[in-house]
DNA sequence: TCGTCAATTTACCAAATGGTAAAAAACGCG
DNA sequence: CGCGTTTTTTACCATTTGGTAAATTGACGA
């Protein structure tokens, strides 16, 4: 029982120093991106050296599927050592999604009211698709995240994704009410590309299975775009 | 060490059991579904509870990610005995998978030469959704197992998703030379329908922050129906 | 109703895992 | 160069977790 009180006090500990703001006496690296944190060099490197071997892992197993000592061997990194540039593995996975959060939205983000309607909604799903062959790494982590019900993301995804997505409806609505593409449920017309064009990435191992032949993704967007093409056009 | 060795025996001998066939005297419960395996009231009332209470726990929180005792309370039962009916955490997800994959593929095996082909594919839609409206836990299982790269569920895959696949593809590839429909690269239209339909279920999460409002699958449902049609229509 | 086999519980265990403490090593600046 | 600071390593620890052994209870047919 004297064990479990002592870890409950020292827990205790580590939350009051983290509230105060109080960083341990040594190692400040893990303050987090508030205001100008200069990082030497060394802290540059190996964070972003911590940040990629953590997507590989995450990525692959999950987050309660990965382990330090995973992450610590991609890394080329000794586990204590991650753990002196990161609070623990949860911050490590919540800067990994924050930092793709942003790249995640930037597509969409692009979408916009100059230009032809039916091309820039083209434009979209392409670059939706060829974001899902860059980084399909990123997509899994993604779709991991929502598909465990968003447990860390919900914020995000409230604060971030949703005022955006709201926007872009809009402005699509504004197309269809002028008459220059069809009629269709925005939101349901946004969830449609990214189903399609992730598809390819979070199910990749589904699709080799089922199409063994390499480099699905010319296929795919000349069907994505024959498609969509058809269901927009009036 | 003596006690790495130890283990290293005990499990040594546990493989030799399995291989050759030898159950533990107790519990002859877990020989798998093989010839006639005659079951008890109790041992088919219990495995069905303790394959839900997986279900439950599995596809919200993937396979790393769900422990024993989660599975036992949610089942009612006790982590040993739990194991006195599966012979482990992974036996479980395997029966679980393995019974899954012929639901799964029944909406598809319903598609059929006869019938006007734009219905028989409208039909099949409407199935893919109506199922991941009512089997939502049973789509994010399989996504997570697909997602990290379908560690056991590679051979089901291919001994029998890939030749329905086929069968199907050349169905609806006959149709497209028959002029009945437009020409589409049949697989990546099946691929279409899956990504649309089961994104309501597995990314539900995400779904649900950006559309507040109960009951998507109507709207769902018309989308789809719209978007397949003319894509569809010669 | 009684004995036997099936089912369940109790009390464990070893390994894996996230994390810590403290000393050693490397860095870099005056 | 010398010395304080940052970075890394070594040696641990507590908890969680999948799983087991053995004793106990329960079901049910002769």
């Amino acid at each position: 029982m004297p064990a479990l009180k002592i870890t409950a006090v020292r827990k205790a500990m580590k939350d009051e120093a983290k509230r105060a703001g109080a960083g341990k006496p040594v190692g400040r690296a893990q303050t987090k991106a508030q205001g100008g944190v200069k990082r030497s060099r060394i802290q540059t490197r190996n964070r972003k050296l911590i940040l990629d071997a953590a997507l590989e892992v995450f990525s692959a197993h999950g987050f309660r599927g990965s382990t330090l000592d995973q992450i610590a061997t991609e890394a080329g990194l000794s586990k204590p050592n991650i753990i002196y540039y990161f609070d623990g593995k949860e911050e490590i996975h919540v800067t990994l999604l924050n930092q793709l959060m942003e790249t995640w939205l930037d597509p969409l983000e692009q979408l916009k009211p100059a230009g032809e309607p039916l091309d820039e909604i083209l434009a979209y799903v392409r670059r939706k698709l060829d974001m899902a062959q860059a980084y399909p790494r990123e997509s899994r982590l993604f779709a991991n995240e929502i598909l465990q019900g968003a447990p860390r993301m919900a914020p995000h995804l409230e604060a971030r994704l949703k005022p955006l997505v709201d926007e872009k409806a809009a402005l699509i609505q504004s197309w269809i009410d002028a008459g220059r593409i069809a009629p269709v449920e925005p939101r349901h017309l946004i969830f449609s590309i990214w189903a399609t064009t992730q598809h390819y990435a979070d199910f990749e191992a589904q699709v080799n299975v089922l199409m063994p032949e390499g480099g699905i993704f010319p296929g795919a967007a000349a069907y994505l775009e024959m498609m969509f093409r058809r269901m927009l056009t009036v």
